[in-house]
DNA sequence: CTGTTGACTTAGG
DNA sequence: ACCTAAGCCAACA
């Protein structure tokens, strides 16, 4: 077989694939617990990537269904600046889970998701 | 290919 | 516990 070379630019894997294995990921965390973007990068082989776990929830479809709700930062606080309007969406939807917030964090010890 | 962006993470102070 | 700097990486223009 004849190797096709790319002249330039790395095409790998589509990028609608792997945000796809993401999405599903995220659609596996289960009710009334939580993961991290780095947690989930890696998880859906994206090690290190936690960045652009933040980047496809930013540029998520309004209308989804994905349970975004349920991804936090390493630290347990809401990427959200509190105040916001998405900020205490959030909140509404995890302590509608039983996820209570000390101080606008989740214990990650108590609700992080262990696969 | 280069440069920029982002709902991040980690190590150090 | 809070702040900063540097690292990280796919997607996009």
């Amino acid at each position: 077989m004849k190797d096709l070379k790319r002249h330039q630019q790395q095409h790998e894997a589509q990028p609608v694939i792997k945000r796809q294995q993401l999405y599903q990921t995220i659609a596996a965390i289960p009710y009334g617990k939580v993961a991290s973007y780095g947690q989930l990068a890696n998880l859906a082989g994206q090690t290190g990537a936690a960045r652009w776990v933040g980047w496809c929830l930013r540029h998520l479809p309004h209308d989804s269904r994905l349970p975004w709700h349920r991804v936090i930062t390493s630290s347990g606080k809401l990427a959200f600046p509190p105040t916001t309007e998405k900020f205490l969406r959030q909140c509404e939807k995890l302590e509608q889970e039983g996820i209570r917030l000390k101080n606008h964090k989740v214990l990650m010890k108590v609700y992080q998701w262990q696969p």
